[in-house]
RNA sequence: GGCGCAUUCGUCUAGCGGCCCAGGACACCGCCCUCUCAAGGCGGAGAUCAGGGGUUCGAAUCCCCUAUGCGCUACCA
């Protein structure tokens, strides 16, 4: 029975997927491998109008960005394929006939301002909402003369006007719906293509879905889809409805909230993993305590029954500081081809290309103080440059003279000229140097930083000289020097 | 307006009748560590379990009503 479960990502190319689509693409998928089934992606590219160039490479792109690896679909092919909506038009178009010839749909022939027009009539005596039915019970007379007319057609689903249509969903149990309170939809829209009711209802079947997880949102389109599947005599899948995710608004996720891509996610510097585990407990969780979690175990123990109901909330926050965490388990080899192509993209031009070896004794240093990727550049500039620019004021450290500072850094410049470049040694050496001067490690160390960094924070001091090396600190040491004595004009 | 779904700390959540006057995490506050910043450790504040009725010896957990939020109500998905 396992190996019966088929489910698939069926995302609309009409631009890049938001986080809740691609979480929904990620409870299939781990639905799919805790189970040992399948994972399908079709392209529902049924909407020419809203087609948007580049959305299928986007999509793609962000599922392997993020390790979600699909059996059948765009790229790998499989046995039911095509795996585009677009090309599958036969199909669409022998269930509607089907359906025409069975008396379970028909060809309308209004007008979109007659639809509209009835709309703002049924809005005004606040009636329920959908199309009438105007056309459901055309003469075959009629039907022969619009058709003679070339008058253009949509073809319509003859819901039952009677009955209850029930669903037993995997996540939200027992559903009903009254059958006359849903209208007569579009099957097949005028430009010949099939509306997503019709696409996914023939394909899922086609394509033996097994079970059909998605957005709550389309919770209300079951009943159609089961009345569809009725009237086609197809077994149905099984379905679950899964949470949706808002806004911080509380308001269905949109371009409006923020990054929007997926792939602007990966921009701003946020790592596949992390992300990945963030969305995994957005309407999933394993117990009561674990959060962090390493891709085997979420797959080792995704099951629908820990799927929750309610609407989750995107919090940026909690995706930061996870992103942190995962940073915190990186090796230095992982962190530093982390850290590459931001360093590439951020980093002046002159300073490039980055010397990959610097960069891994570079990586342990920031480690703990990156949350972001993309904070590469910021935090690390400094070992780059050749001289950090600041504010020679800033050496001379609250409760301390100019001719103190001076003096430190002249004293300290002549330590290290002949020093061992070893964090333990520059320790033990400028400690004692820091008590024969009189001032407190905070105060000394303080000057030190802005000397050689440039700034007035940054990972501890000895450790970064030590990767620095002689030959940079000395001479910003130097500058340091001059800086402060006015004896030269940078800075 | 109609239909549907949902409702536990600000947020993500644990809880599937007694272990809960509700546990964990993010964020927040305090302390410790400390050369700065982080990270880390410890502690704190934060939820009358939306409200009201039931059922039960006993309810966050079951039922009903109300309220609120969200979704759908397109020849979009």
């Amino acid at each position: 029975m396992a190996n019966d479960i088929r489910v698939r990502y069926a995302p609309s190319p009409t631009g890049l997927p938001h986080i809740g689509n691609i979480r929904t693409a990620l409870f299939n998928w781990l639905f799919a491998r805790h189970h040992g089934g399948k994972f399908i992606v079709r392209i529902e590219d049924t909407d020419r109008e809203r087609l948007t160039p580049g959305a299928v490479e986007g999509i793609l792109d962000g599922l392997e960005w993020l390790d979600i690896d699909w059996d059948e679909g765009p790229g790998v092919g499989g046995d039911y394929g095509p795996y585009f909506q677009s090309e599958r038009l036969p199909r669409y178009q022998e269930a509607a006939n089907r359906l025409i010839g069975q008396g379970d749909a028909y060809r309308c022939y209004c007008t979109r301002e007659r639809l509209a027009r009835a709309r703002a009539e049924q809005e005004r005596n606040k009636q329920a909402i959908g199309y009438d039915g105007y056309c459901r019970n055309l003469t075959d007379e009629q039907r022969r003369e619009l058709e003679a007319e070339g008058t253009p057609s949509v073809v319509r689903f003859a819901m039952p006007d009677s009955g209850v249509t029930q669903l037993h969903d995997l996540i939200r149990d027992d559903v009903e719906w009254r059958n006359e309170l849903v209208d007569d939809f579009v099957l097949i829209k005028s430009d010949g293509f099939p509306t997503y009711h019709l696409a996914v209802v023939t394909d899922d079947h086609l394509m033996r879905i097994s079970h059909v997880l998605r957005a709550e949102e389309w919770l209300s389109s079951a009943p159609r889809h089961l009345q569809l599947y009725r009237a086609l005599g197809y077994p149905p899948p099984l379905y679950g409805h899964l949470p949706m995710i808002l806004g911080p608004d509380r308001a269905k996720l949109s371009k409006r909230h923020g990054a929007t891509s997926i792939l602007e996610y990966r921009d701003d510097g946020y790592l596949p993993d992390a992300l990945r585990n963030f969305m995994v407990l957005l309407g999933w969780s394993l117990d009561d305590k674990t959060e962090v979690m390493p891709i085997a175990t979420m797959l080792e123990n995704f099951t629908l029954d820990r799927v929750g109901k309610p609407a989750a909330i995107f919090d940026r926050e909690k995706l930061s500081w996870m992103n942190g965490v995962y940073i915190r388990g990186m090796d230095a080899e992982e962190l530093a081809d982390a850290m590459l192509p931001h360093l590439n993209r951020d980093l002046p031009a002159e300073l490039l290309p980055v010397d990959r070896d610097y960069l891994l004794r570079i990586a342990p240093l920031v480690r703990e103080r990156l949350k972001l990727v993309s904070e590469s550049a910021d935090m690390t500039a400094y070992f780059f440059e050749e001289q950090p620019e600041y504010d020679p004021a800033n050496l001379v450290q609250r409760g301390m003279t100019q001719e103190e500072t001076a003096a430190a850094l002249r004293n300290t410049a002549e330590n290290l000229a002949t020093a061992d470049f070893a964090a333990p040694v520059l320790e033990e050496l400028l400690r004692a140097a820091s008590e024969e001067l009189g001032l407190t490690p905070r105060r000394f160390f303080g000057t030190l930083r802005w000397a050689v960094t440039g700034r007035n924070v940054s990972p501890p001091l000895f450790e970064t000289m030590e990767v620095l090396g002689r030959e940079r600190v000395a001479p910003r040491l130097q500058a340091a020097i001059d800086r402060l004595s006015g004896n030269s004009g940078a800075g």
